[in-house]
DNA sequence: GAACGAATTCAATTTTAATTGAATTACTGT
DNA sequence: ACAGTAATTCAATTAAAATTGAATTCGTTC
C-alpha cells in the first residue's frame, strides 16, 4: 500500500493558511483541523508491518472453519483426530486450517506419542472471549 | 462446512461405557470426558450462518488497507476524498474497500451534497477499540 | 522390521478476492 | 443546459486462497 505523496480533492494546502476552503464539506474541515488536519492524521497511520501483521490475525479468523475450530479450543485442548471428528472434514484440510491459524500466533502444537495436540495461546485466547 | 456424519479416530462411542479407550490421549479424554464428552462439544458448534456472518466481519478487517480506513475513521467521520489522499490510491480501489467495509456492517455512510461521508458504525467502533 | 494410525505435505485444480483503467452517475455552480 | 468534481460501477485481468486426493513422515505396536 503506497502512501499519498501527492494530493487531491483540495487537501493539498489544508493546513495553510489563505485557503480558498469549501473544498472539502465544512463539518469535516473543522473536525480535521482540530485534531490537527489531513497531514496529521496521515501521519498517524500505523506502519505497514504492523498493519499487515494484524491484518494476518483477522485473516486467520476470517473463515467458518477456523472460527469452529477456535470454538472447540476454546473449551480445551485438543488433538487433530478429535478436531477432525467433529467438524467433519479431510486431514488435509484440516492441516491446512491449522497452519493458518498457528502462523498467525492463535494457536500452538504440541506433539504427545502419535497425536499432536493443538491449544489456544494467550493470543488464541483473547480473540476466543467474544467469539461467536 | 458438513458436520461429521461419520466417525474416526475411536471417537464412534467415546461416550458410551464399556470402552476399550487408549485411542485418545488420556488427558485430552479426561477433559473432554468432563464437558460432557465429544458428542456434547461438537453439538455445540454455532449455526454455519452465525460462524458465516462473524467471519464475515473478520474478513473485512483482514486487509491493510480496510484497518487504515479503520484507523482514519477511528479519529473522525471523513467524506471519501479525504480518506483518498490520505492512503494515497485509487478512487475504485478505494470503493472496493470501503464497499467491503460497509456490507460487514463496519461501517456506514451518508451523502452530502456533492460529498459522501463515511463514519464508523456501533460495531466498527466494538472493533476499532483495540484495533493496531 | 513390517503394519498401522495420526497428521502433514505436495502438486494440481478450482474458487474467490483484489487490482486496473475506462465509463458512468450524481451533485454543484455558473 | 453545461462544465467540473466526487464517487461508484463495470468488465477484464491478475493474484491469492481454498480444496482435493495421493504420497509422505513419524511414532507405536506387534
Amino acid at each position: 500500500m503506497k502512501r499519498a505523496t501527492r494530493s487531491c480533492c483540495g487537501t493539498k494546502a489544508k493546513n495553510s493558511p489563505g485557503e480558498k476552503g469549501a473544498e472539502i464539506p465544512e463539518q469535516i474541515q473543522k473536525e480535521l483541523d482540530a485534531k490537527g488536519g489531513f497531514v496529521t492524521l496521515a501521519s498517524r497511520i500505523p506502519p505497514e508491518s504492523t498493519l499487515v501483521e494484524q491484518s494476518r490475525i483477522y485473516h486467520a479468523l476470517s473463515d467458518p472453519i477456523r472460527l469452529t475450530i477456535l470454538y472447540l479450543l476454546r473449551d480445551q485442548p485438543l488433538c487433530v483426530c478429535v478436531i477432525k471428528a467433529c467438524i467433519g472434514i479431510a486431514g488435509s484440510k484440516l492441516s491446512y486450517h491449522l497452519n493458518i491459524m498457528k502462523e498467525a500466533g492463535l494457536i500452538g502444537c504440541e506433539q504427545q506419542g502419535n497425536w499432536i495436540i493443538y491449544r489456544l495461546t494467550d493470543l488464541g485466547k483473547q480473540y476466543s472471549v467474544d467469539a461467536v
